[in-house]
RNA sequence: GCUCGAUUAGCUCAAAGGUAGAGCAUUCGGUUGAUAACCGAAAGACAGAGGAUCGUUACCUCUAUCGAGUACCA
């Protein structure tokens, strides 16, 4: 009986079922390395139109979390795509080198003090040893790119451009030097720029303040009142008690009526319509004695409430009547928009506050203290002073430093700017509004998002009081603190400086080597830019620099985050420098959380690491985790989440593995015209060539999600549960070399050459090693190939005639089930089927005469032009019995057969088989 | 605070103004010639309330939950 088993011709692969993809991925890797697989593919590409992802620099600290992988993977699959598309498509990895967290670690590690030559070389060399790790686990994720020759921006040459780009900046008239509020984080001693400022919740006290009126005359006149009133109040109202020192006035608005209401605390002066409220919030009765517009109040004094000043009542538009009394302290030095309406009146910008957050030693009260130390003195004083109405705590969000997360303040400083509103080209906010308006998004909120920004932010802070950045490299007049008028030619000295030595050439350059004579009236600035500007020039520094890319970017591909990071950054340093952005298009992915939709962290326990997946199951895993997983929005990731995605893969690898070992035997050099194909081939090619349309549309799109859904569903329906499933019987019982079953073989290797090139993007060592497989080495890689291209297709009837036979063998299938579950049958062959074909919808199923059974997985179906009450398939008019079969069981094929036995020397065999063993073979046409 | 967005089976995702689909997971069955595989069947969902509509999960409003963005929050 068994014998009959080795007569057929079995599936047979060297293509393991188990990917132990966890093993095996980095030796495929090691091999990639060796043969150069970026190279071969860019040398396939030569000459072709190119494609630019620019790759945004991770910054240069800390090993690879999930995010990163999401990132590089999503690039990854794009980068392929455009390849096996037709497109030159490199890909140069970058790392952000410079910064702050850098030089925290470092202190962290060898202490303060260290002389600052000292402390970059450390830096430097902290940075090239964080890249060491980082790249290992993204080449680890099966990246393609240039990771031998990956971007630095701390190489030499780097530094030197970005220097180079920051004098374009300033040639373009784009760069001031101002003294003007920045966020301050008095733990970094350094400004920050808006991008590294993040919101918190933070508790506040909260004070209603009382400033005497000076002149009781003015204010009668200014109320309409025949005799001056004594005791006269105007209440503000601060959570930042500390910036009463540099309260340099009051601001009013002017269009608001202010009330005068006389209390058992003195007359009060507040806005109208938030007097009830405060009144309330101070436990007073109160009646109007007159009212006035915020305009008539303007130029009042009132004494400051502990210091010995006078302050004017000034207008401003920021005033509103959301929280307060309607009177706002305005310290010009600690806020943006009491420095704007303070320089309106010329009101001094005096900065009492030290980089790290102490009072200057000379000033009255809180002299040396803490700023929020201050905040108790402060309140204490204008208890004694009975300047204070009223205390609260006040919840509200309050900006923190995205390193320290302590809270930052607002100070008055001289720093670097890049202007919104001013330039040689037109205003930098102008430009980058058009430029936002040229760029495509995907998704498409993306646009509203920038463009927001875009339209509000205030000027770039690029300045910084650090050392571990590339310099600012300008040298100034000592008394009038002017640019020197060769600046331009200067900063291309300084330039080449750097790109021998680095920036360290211009911290210990004595001026008098690039300025002569002139160098004792010039000093360095030695402040350094702010790292977003580094990565922000990558355009200029990169895509210009090297031969193989090409400036605009096509893409640029980062998590949301970076709308307000490398996005902006880059637009306007573009702006600023080109007039247009560095990229064409704009792609953004969320953030990963867990199952349950929350943020990763390390308290709570949930966080994955990438590292973990790649080594327990594969990165190809993780691969296709970002694929299925829709970036638009927050993805989600759980332990739950990846055993799904582990079963999806092995679905597909068992079908890849599955079509190669039935063409073991085939040989492909010869390839059979599609006319020689059974018309089940055409449709299963038809189908192939449907999802291939359909998966390119989606690759088109950057909506990969939908190809992985693409993939399985081809993979579980339309083979497994149907091509595959019928093709088994020609595959195996033919003869071996029979027309019908070389059909077969030449339709499945259509089949994986376009399955292997649709999923090699997302399932790239998987799609590598069938592809070594197909060609049987592995010395070339898949993505120097392009798409599969296939037969033509069948015309629209005979697709949907295969569509019918679809439905049908789901009716059928349905019955049979029923039959089983009486215990009638077991399997579907134990059973015949019975058709009656009324009409001509049915036509075509007479015509396939003997091979119906075939497809319908029967070991016999007949069609018969009427008969018994039968049980109504979907197709008009055709009716369906099914009952057991009542012949023996040919042991080769399995079908029951009424042949079965006819021939005595082969007595268990149908003549169908004996026909393909030892005689012509049979002959199909359908299936 | 304000502005957006989301909410479809256990999971990941679809679709459509008129019987809501798929894959995986589950249960049951078949098969033992893809076998740590394969095939079939079953069961399973429109967050809640109200409204417009002949009718909707789909449009509108509100609520809930989640998320994101943003702020000159004095």
């Amino acid at each position: 009986m068994a014998e009959y088993k080795k007569t057929l011709n079995l599936p047979d692969t060297a293509f393991p079922m188990r990917g132990d993809l966890a093993r095996r991925e980095p030796m495929m890797l090691e091999d990639w390395r060796k043969k150069d697989f970026y190279g071969q593919v860019r040398r396939a590409r030569l000459g072709r139109p190119k494609f630019i992802l620019h790759d945004g620099p991770p910054y240069a600290n800390g090993d690879i979390h999930i995010g990163h992988a999401v990132n590089k993977v999503l690039k990854d699959i794009i980068v392929k795509s455009k390849s096996l598309e037709g497109f030159d498509a490199p890909y140069v990895p970058g790392w952000d080198c410079h910064g702050l967290p850098i030089e925290l670690m470092v202190e962290k590690k060898h202490g303060k003090n260290i002389p600052p030559r000292q402390f970059r070389a450390l830096c430097r060399e902290f940075a090239k040893e964080q890249i060491a790790r980082q790249r290992k686990d993204f080449v680890r994720l099966g990246v393609l790119g240039d990771w031998e020759h990956p971007y630095l921006t701390m190489d030499f040459s780097f530094e030197a451009n970005i220097i180079r780009t920051l004098g374009a900046v300033l040639q373009n008239g784009y760069l001031y030097q101002g003294q003007k509020p920045v966020h301050w984080c008095i733990s970094c001693l350094s400004a920050l720029a808006e991008a590294e400022v993040e919101y918190e919740e933070r508790v506040s006290p909260a004070i209603d303040v009382l400033f005497h009126a000076v002149d009781a005359k003015a204010l009668a006149t200014a109320f309409n009142l025949q005799l001056p009133l004594s005791d006269v109040h105007a209440v503000i109202w601060t959570t930042t008690p500390w910036t009463l020192p540099a309260n340099e006035a009051i601001s009013v608005n002017s269009e608001f009526v202010y009330d005068l209401i006389q209390t058992s605390h003195g007359v009060l002066l507040l806005a109208h319509e938030l007097s009830g409220e405060c009144l309330a919030r101070y436990g007073l009765e109160g009646h109007l004695l007159a009212q006035a517009r915020g305009k008539d109040l303007e130029f009042l004094l009132f004494e400051h409430p502990f210091s010995d000043r006078i302050v004017p009542i000034i207008l401003g538009d920021h005033v509103t009547l959301e929280a307060g009394t309607g009177l706002v302290h305005t310290a010009p030095a600690h806020g943006l928009d009491d420095y704007v309406v303070g320089s309106r009146y010329h009101l001094p910008v005096d900065n009492p506050v030290e980089a790290d957050g102490h009072f200057r030693q000379d000033e009255p009260l809180v002299g040396g203290v803490d700023v929020f130390e201050a905040n108790n003195v402060i309140i204490e004083r204008l208890k004694t002073m009975g300047r204070l109405l009223c205390q609260t705590q006040y919840k509200h969000s309050y900006p923190h430093c995205w390193r320290h997360k302590t809270p930052i303040i607002f100070r008055a400083t001289s720093q670097w700017f890049i202007g919104m509103e001013s330039g040689n080209l037109g205003t930098l906010r102008d430009i980058a509004r058009k430029a936002v308006k040229a760029t495509a998004f995907y998704p498409s909120w993306g646009r509203a998002r920038l463009e927001g920004m875009i339209a509000n932010r205030p000027d770039w802070c690029i300045s910084r009081q650090r050392n571990w950045g590339v310099p600012i490299a300008f040298f100034l007049h000592n008394e009038t603190g002017v640019l020197h008028p060769r600046t331009s030619e200067l900063i291309e000295d300084v330039a080449k400086l750097v790109e021998k030595e680095g920036i360290d050439a211009w911290f210990e350059l004595d001026p008098v080597e690039l300025l002569k004579n002139d160098a004792e009236h010039y000093h360095k600035v030695v402040d350094t830019l702010d790292v977003w500007f580094d990565s922000g020039v990558t355009h200029a520094c990169v895509l210009k620099t090297r031969p193989e890319l090409a400036h605009p970017a096509n893409m640029y591909l980062e998590g949301s985050d970076q709308h307000r990071g490398w996005f902006q950054s880059s637009l306007l340093t573009g702006c600023a420098t080109d007039g247009y952005a560095p990229y064409q298009s704009l792609l953004t992915h969320g953030f990963v959380v867990d199952g349950q939709g929350h943020k990763m962290s390390k308290s709570r326990g949930n966080v994955i690491a990438p590292q973990k997946i790649m080594d327990n199951l594969g990165a190809d895993i993780l691969r296709l985790w970002v694929a299925s997983t829709d970036y638009a929005g927050e993805m989600n990731i759980s332990d739950e989440i990846l055993k799904h995605v582990v079963e999806a893969y092995r679905r597909i690898r068992n079908t890849l593995r599955f079509l190669l070992a039935n063409i073991a035997d085939f040989d492909a050099t010869a390839e059979l015209p599609v006319e020689e194909l059974l018309e089940i081939d055409r449709y299963a090619l038809w189908l192939t060539a449907e999802l291939q349309k359909e998966v390119r549309q989606c690759y088109d799109r950057y909506d990969f999600h939908q190809i992985v859904q693409l993939l399985q569903a081809f993979c579980s329906e339309d083979l497994g549960g149907f091509y595959l499933d019928i093709l088994k019987d020609r595959l195996y019982t033919s003869r071996i070399d029979a027309p019908a079953r070389r059909a077969a073989q030449q339709t499945l290797f259509h089949i994986v050459h376009t399955l292997v090139r649709l999923l090699a993007p997302i399932l790239s060592f998987t799609a590598e090693e069938v592809w070594a497989q197909l060609e049987g080495s592995a010395d070339e890689t898949i993505f120097s190939k392009y798409w599969y291209v296939l037969p033509p297709d069948p015309d629209p009837a005979f697709i949907t005639r295969w569509k019918k036979l679809r439905q049908l063998r789901e009716d059928v299938q349905k019955e049979l089930e029923r039959l089983r579950a009486a215990a009638l049958i077991g399997s579907s062959l134990g059973a015949e089927v019975e058709l009656y074909v009324n009409g001509h919808e049915g036509d075509f199923l007479r015509d396939m005469g003997d091979e119906l059974r075939f497809i319908l997985l029967t070991s016999s179906a007949v069609c018969f032009s009427s008969g018994p009450a039968a049980l109504k398939t979907r197709i008009e008019g055709v009716c369906v019995v099914v009952k057991p079969t009542l012949y023996r069981k040919c042991e080769r094929c399995w079908h029951h057969r009424a042949t079965v036995g006819r021939d005595l020397s082969c007595p268990e065999l149908c003549d169908r088989c004996i026909t393909n063993l030892f005689g012509e073979g049979e002959i199909r046409r359908y299936a």
